[in-house]
DNA sequence: AAAATTATATTTGTATACATTTTTAGGTGC
DNA sequence: GCACCTAAAAATGTATACAAATATAATTTT
């Protein structure tokens, strides 16, 4: 009945309130305010500090504290480059072994991302879990895992992108567009939509960083 | 005058103790043993095994222990895909910033990678060293952190690599030839032939897990 | 004898306490 | 008024102690 150890939900609320600016940029976060805060001892506030500098979401400035890391331009241009090569890989990988179980699954999440009034980190979990449900029938945990972390470092762009711009509608048309050419088989169509898909979404957040820097 | 704090070096340490084999694939390490062979208490110890789990060294066993991960040729031909895909990348990106220093230093390490009598973690340091030097003038810190990050996983299959099987003077001699093509400038060649040392290195590796796995 | 169950031992996660380092504020000299 | 030095405060890293969960071994039952 596996119990979750408190840091990893420590952890997940964390995320959650960074994506909802909770922990502001330019604020040092102190070991002992967080540990305050959230109601637990120092170590497994520690833990999770230590993970999301690893995940690069927060950054050490010394002795006095950690800060959220800003958004930028070029790492989220990074971030695209790397999943534009990646993810079209990974997805030939997978193709073989698409059952017709998993291409119902991603296509009920599908619908449920069309749902009204997702939040923001909602709607992220399920975009992710969309293509994850794809890639992971490419039996490749290292390449997988390489680009769940993508994705992971991407939660914060996407969750700005949705919440800033609405993009919500064209991403949807994509996926479906992606899902048929996937159920025909078709690899080289999937990997330059898939690629396009990409590419799409972070050319305009690019452009929006750009001109408006966090 | 920073002062390492003690996880750090303890990492290091753990690392290479790996690298030689001092905790043999299948053997469950509970931290209690470790923090008593390393002379430390338990919560450095927790946080290497953290790090290095993350980082794909090892493997949680529930509460039985941690586990070293053993080498396989799935995992190694992920790490090299990745690696050929993105190096290229990062490598076009550094082209237009490598100053004669940077060039300079490189061809220093070109010649310490020479040396005869250097330990196995040294070799891959090194090599890593020459890769780095060139990428880091690309000014792209999150591509080049992922590209560090498949590295450090690469760590133990390269080590192996050179320990197992004699690569050197290949790998030295395609070193130079790209450094050949990156002083004059030329960004599709360089491209190609880093491609293809990556390529070459794996090939053989790949083949050599998959008929004697360890 | 094999399977299921209980009890013990072991292991990790968390809390508290201490040591070390760095920051920051205050004061002193120029 | 600015720079430098000094001392107190505050931060993280580390050690020890405790709690919760799991694996192992012993025992019982079929």
């Amino acid at each position: 009945m596996a119990n979750k150890p408190l840091a990893q939900s420590l952890c997940e609320q964390f995320k959650q309130d960074i994506l909802e600016n909770k922990h502001p940029v330019g604020i040092t976060l102190k070991q002992t305010e967080l540990s305050q805060q959230y109601g637990v001892s120092r170590i497994p506030i520690r833990d999770v500090l230590h993970k999301l500098q690893a995940e690069g979401w927060l950054q050490q400035c010394g002795k006095r504290g950690v800060m959220v890391q800003a958004l930028n331009a070029t790492e989220a241009l990074d971030l695209s480059l790397m999943r534009q090569y990646l993810e079209p890989l990974i997805l030939t990988y997978a193709l073989p072994n698409l059952t017709k179980a998993i291409i119902g699954k991603a296509e009920d999440l599908l619908l449920e991302l069309d749902t009204d009034g997702l939040s923001v980190s909602q709607h992220g979990e399920l975009n992710w879990q969309f293509h994850a449900c794809l890639y992971q029938a490419a039996n490749r945990p290292t390449l997988f895992n390489t680009i769940a972390g993508l994705h992971q470092k991407c939660a914060r762009y996407i969750g700005y992108h949705n919440s800033q711009l609405n993009y919500n509608n064209t991403s949807q048309t994509e996926h479906y567009q992606l899902l048929e050419v996937v159920k025909a088989g078709d690899s080289v169509m999937a990997q330059a939509i898939l690629k396009r898909h990409i590419a799409v979404a972070s050319n305009i957040l690019v452009a929006y960083l750009t001109e408006n820097p966090v």
